[in-house]
DNA sequence: TGCATTTTCAAACAAATGCTTGAATCATTT
DNA sequence: AAATGATTCAAGCATTTGTTTGAAAATGCA
């Protein structure tokens, strides 16, 4: 059956996602996680084993679609040897949160903040099944970056992939702060709209001439 | 005497100061903070009032002086009506971390991981008392902006001044990262290098033609 | 149906949290 | 020295924290 109720595991997870992104990882006590669920203290350890497992759960639950996403669309863009341009691969970078949220049930402002806190928080350190993937992802972005611009030293794009993580993190986090902030002078932060500013002031960072080996 | 005992008060700021630098706000305890400065717990209610006071106080220590330093380069680069490049103005925007770093006690390293958390944990709220600085710091700068870059639009500036401020943080937060992570192949993390690939990067991204008015 | 497994529940656990108390100690001034 | 105010201290406060327990209820299977 399609609407089949919700099962204690899913709804715990449900519940804490929705917690965290509103007030992150940190401020989520076990007990504000099963009030909010109408669910008993102990359905958490016995679901998840405790709430340090519960919270990689968290983690994980979209970070990896993503990062799978990621990779299937920088092997598009470099298929048969072709070698891409840095806007396309900043587009593979970032996209898949769009594309992500869309299979998910959050609204997109709770997705992306969650998303934001994941990557700025990471609780405990990131959860050991999840650094491989992320290796896979910064090695072949970085091999990727590296031939679409040539005249950039693998120092240089290391640093700006960093600084794209940032203006991606910021955006991610508080991508809402700029609307609120001048009562909607800054215009409706539609996600489309914010992901091609990033990419905009993000490729024409990568492209500097500042520092390259002319 | 130049060279006077600390007092408890500062003794517990100094403390306080390092560990949240280490472990973030909300990952460190009264005890915490007492025990590793031998101290009675009960000093800090009695010097601070409570631990948000405090939590406070470390938030203001450094971020006052960091404004008033930003807000006096910029003023020098515009005065007489003198139009600053976009440049400049970053580097009024990010310098002020530097120079103040130098007039702490603290580590560079230490220092910029207490200041990325100021920036991205902002603890319940950001201190009332700090507000109006950093209004001020953001009329002035967006002010200054659109006149450096007068094909830009408000609405442009803002969002880039968002991304500026995330590249800025992640540096501040996690600029010893890259170093680790390539084993040092990444060179050594001065931070008047980082302090040049940032304005570089962020420079670029202001500059974009991408979106704005022809 | 009856049995076995899975899931839920109220209750309690020890540990840690921020904060307060009232007496003791220190410092400064008269 | 005496008195006054500022500071320190051990001890305890009430809550909240994550986790465990053992019995009840629900579920799946024979």
């Amino acid at each position: 059956m399609l609407s089949q109720k919700k099962t204690t595991k899913t709804l715990i997870l449900d519940v804490t996602e929705r917690l965290v992104a509103e007030r992150g990882f940190e401020s989520v006590s076990l007990r504000d996680i099963t009030n909010s669920a109408k669910v008993n203290v102990a359905a958490v350890n016995y679901h998840f084993g405790s709430k340090d497992n519960l919270f990689e759960a968290v983690q994980c639950r979209y970070i990896e679609p993503i990062n799978k996403e990621r990779l299937k669309m920088l092997e598009r863009l470099t298929f048969e040897g072709r070698v891409a341009t840095v806007r396309e691969i900043l587009e593979a970078f970032m996209r898949p949160f769009l594309t992500v949220v869309q299979g998910s049930e959050m609204s997109e402002k709770l997705f992306f903040k969650l998303m934001g806190r994941c990557l700025m928080d990471p609780q405990g350190g990131l959860p050991a099944d999840m650094i491989p993937g992320i290796k896979k992802v910064a090695e072949s972005f970085t091999r990727a970056l590296l031939e679409a611009a040539p005249n950039l030293t693998t120092e240089h794009v290391l640093w700006r992939l960093h600084f794209t993580f940032g203006v991606m993190a910021q955006t991610l986090l508080h991508g809402d702060l700029l609307y609120s902030l001048t009562d909607g002078a800054c215009g409706d932060p539609d996600a489309e709209d914010q992901f091609q500013e990033m990419i905009d002031f993000c490729e024409a960072g990568f492209l500097s001439e500042k520092g390259a080996s002319e």
